[in-house]
DNA sequence: CACTTGACCTGTCCGC
DNA sequence: TGCGGACAGGTCAAGT
């Protein structure tokens, strides 16, 4: 569920938190979480610093000096949690929650030379964390197949039309929940986005005028830095680097809001199935064109 | 080729 | 209270 606005949220508290540390110790419970062997880890891994924190759509990068980086996807469940010394006040994890970790959820541990930890914990397992070569990163199955980070500069509303008219038969929330496409959106954003811009998610790309493209790609847009103001989502389990949960769905305007009033017409929220995904709508306020 | 569906996992919630 | 089943949704492989 981490989608950019949380994934941005956990990078800028990664670099305030972990950069100019030096790993010590690295212990994983699952191949599939982190794949990478024992003598790779020892090679590229242990007594290396952490230069700084990227991101691409909802993956991590945090890069080395030993000239790998560690490739993170959260997926749906995943989290990396920070907890360093005497970190108990305003903006730190709590209490309760240095005392929790590692839990069952726990599937790697980096330990730093100062003791501090660095917690990648994934309930479902679909995350993963692997080290690779960083003049390599582009190279990676994943990466390169995405398309423009949602918020990237170079992402002009042109772009944009552009990209989307590749799929003009499929509806417009498959589209923008493929990552080929434009990086970054999920389920949160995607319906946010499609409410704000009164589309309906189900309109095929083909139906949609290029100025309700132009529409969608400002609200998704505004929506995703507003959210990340508002440090992300939490909607089940997601939190921060630090441990906080983020407050967008607050002022969400459809998503988890099922069976309550559309908050521009009155009509009640619905929710369907579009693209495999649970969807939430305003009928009267999204059409299909 | 364009597009859709199911598998991967585990925890939670709902109905009986 | 316990238990089976539906559901949550990011990505990729397999299917239509």
């Amino acid at each position: 569920m981490p989608e950019l606005p949380e994934v941005e949220t956990i990078r800028r508290g990664l670099e305030e938190l972990i950069v100019g540390r030096e790993l010590q110790a690295a212990e994983d419970d699952n191949p599939h979480t982190f794949p990478n062997d024992k003598q790779q880890v020892q090679n590229f891994l242990l007594g290396s610093r952490i230069i700084n924190v990227e991101r691409r759509g909802k993956a991590l990068l945090i890069n080395l000096s030993s000239n790998y980086s560690l490739l993170i996807h959260l997926r749906m469940t995943g989290q990396l949690v920070y907890i360093g010394l005497q970190r108990f006040g305003a903006g730190h994890p709590t209490k309760s929650l240095i005392n929790a970790l590692p839990d069952k959820s726990t599937r790697v541990i980096l330990t730093f030379k100062d003791s501090s930890k660095l917690f990648f914990n994934d309930q479902r397992k679909f995350g993963y964390m692997k080290l690779l070569a960083t003049n390599l990163v582009e190279e990676d199955s994943f990466i390169k197949k995405l398309g423009p980070d949602a918020l990237s500069k170079e992402l002009t509303a042109g772009i944009f039309i552009k990209r989307l008219k590749k799929r003009k038969g499929s509806s417009i929330k498959a589209t923008i929940l493929d990552q080929t496409i434009l990086a970054g959106i999920g389920n949160i954003y995607a319906d946010e986005g499609l409410w704000a811009s009164g589309i309906h998610p189900s309109t095929p790309v083909g139906h949609l005028t290029d100025d309700k493209v132009v529409k969608l790609h400002v609200e998704i847009v505004r929506i995703l830095k507003l959210s990340i103001k508002l440090g992300g989502s939490t909607d089940r389990n997601y939190i921060d680097a630090g441990g906080r949960e983020g407050s967008y769905l607050e002022f969400a305007k459809v998503f988890r809001r099922e069976g309550q009033q559309c908050l521009v017409c009155d009509n009640e929220i619905v929710k369907i199935r579009v693209a495999g995904r649970g969807t939430h709508v305003c009928t009267r306020c999204q059409t299909i064109e």
